[in-house]
DNA sequence: CTTTAATTTCTGTAAAAACAGAAATAATGA
DNA sequence: TCATTATTTCTGTTTTTACAGAAATTAAAG
């Protein structure tokens, strides 16, 4: 019996559906992932089909979809010659996994393009000074967060959870930011 | 003349508008957003419009929708009774109403729903554990994760910078933090 | 190599979102 | 208060995106 029978497991799949949307996938994807997410063995895509009602094509675009997130992959099931597929269940990695590609997605394009309206920028003289000025300090902002995320995400888990317990308290060893 | 005119200017607010598709707007939220942010000086409804080729109704949604998320505000320009719009330029004022805006929208209902999901599945017997466990331990993750923003948020402009300039060296401060 | 099953890609349809224009409302000034 | 202008809301259309079903491809087993 799939989880999807269960009350509390079928509201959370259909939650997850409905963010999802806002969370720039669409709901089959998200509705995928959810089921995936709550299920203990991994799922072939028929299963998926029956389990959310959806047709045979649109699950095998969300898995590839979710794979492409790096919060799915592939397994095998032996005795089967069909795919199945696990979620990623550590929270870590999965928040991790989801952040580095929506960054690589929404982020990184603009940055690239930010910096190429700096160059052609630079030459165009009769361009109003706070234009350039001001699509040159967007692109340093971004440009600046983005390494610091870098940095960041590469620390390892156990650190970076023990700064988050810290939370605001990581003022302290910032001089003047006990606030 | 409007800034649109400019060809690097113009560049900038269309690929905003595009990007603005993958970041929970819609293209001519964004647009109206980049061209007001590119602007040295309020503009009416109208102006944008002409700018940018859209309805007015269409504009008229798109800075109400720009006001919500507190990135653009009306301003008065003596002499005209018509209302004026002015963006955020302050970059870090601009991503700290965007960040805040979105968990509004994108992340505080889903902690409710988990909330909620959590209280009946303590009641339900007969469901498996792994799915009580799964859903569980989102919320948790989800709430430490926003816990540990609304702290962050709440640190002066001055020390978040510090931080951000620090990158991994934050780590230091760990005991066996050191990569 | 051939047959069969599994998976993906393609194409048309359905649903949702964005948008324009019109109508209605609200605000300003005479 | 009335006339005028600005603004928002409503309604229908267009565009975009999501999705189903069919066709084509790929892979596996005999």
């Amino acid at each position: 019996m799939g989880v999807e029978k269960y009350p509390e497991a079928l509201e959370f799949i259909l939650h997850w559906g409905e963010m999802g949307t806002h969370w720039g996938a669409n709901r089959s994807v998200a509705q995928v992932h959810a089921l995936l997410f709550l299920s203990d063995k991994p799922l072939d895509a028929e299963a998926i089909c029956e389990a959310l009602d959806l047709a045979r094509s649109n699950v095998s675009n969300a898995l590839k979809d979710l794979q492409g997130y790096g919060i799915v992959r592939r397994t095998h099931v032996s005795g089967d010659r069909r795919d199945h597929f696990v979620a990623e269940t550590e929270l870590w990695d999965l928040f991790m996994a989801i952040t580095a590609e929506r960054k690589r997605r929404e982020i990184d394009p603009t940055i690239a393009k930010l910096g190429e309206l700096k160059q052609r920028m630079a030459a165009n003289k009769d361009l109003p000074a706070h234009v350039r000025d001001r699509i040159g300090r967007m692109h340093e902002f971004m440009s600046t967060l983005t390494t610091w995320y870098e940095q960041v995400r590469g620390l390892k888990k156990s650190t970076l959870v023990s700064l988050m317990k810290m939370g605001a308290k990581v003022a302290r060893f910032i001089p003047g930011g006990k606030d």
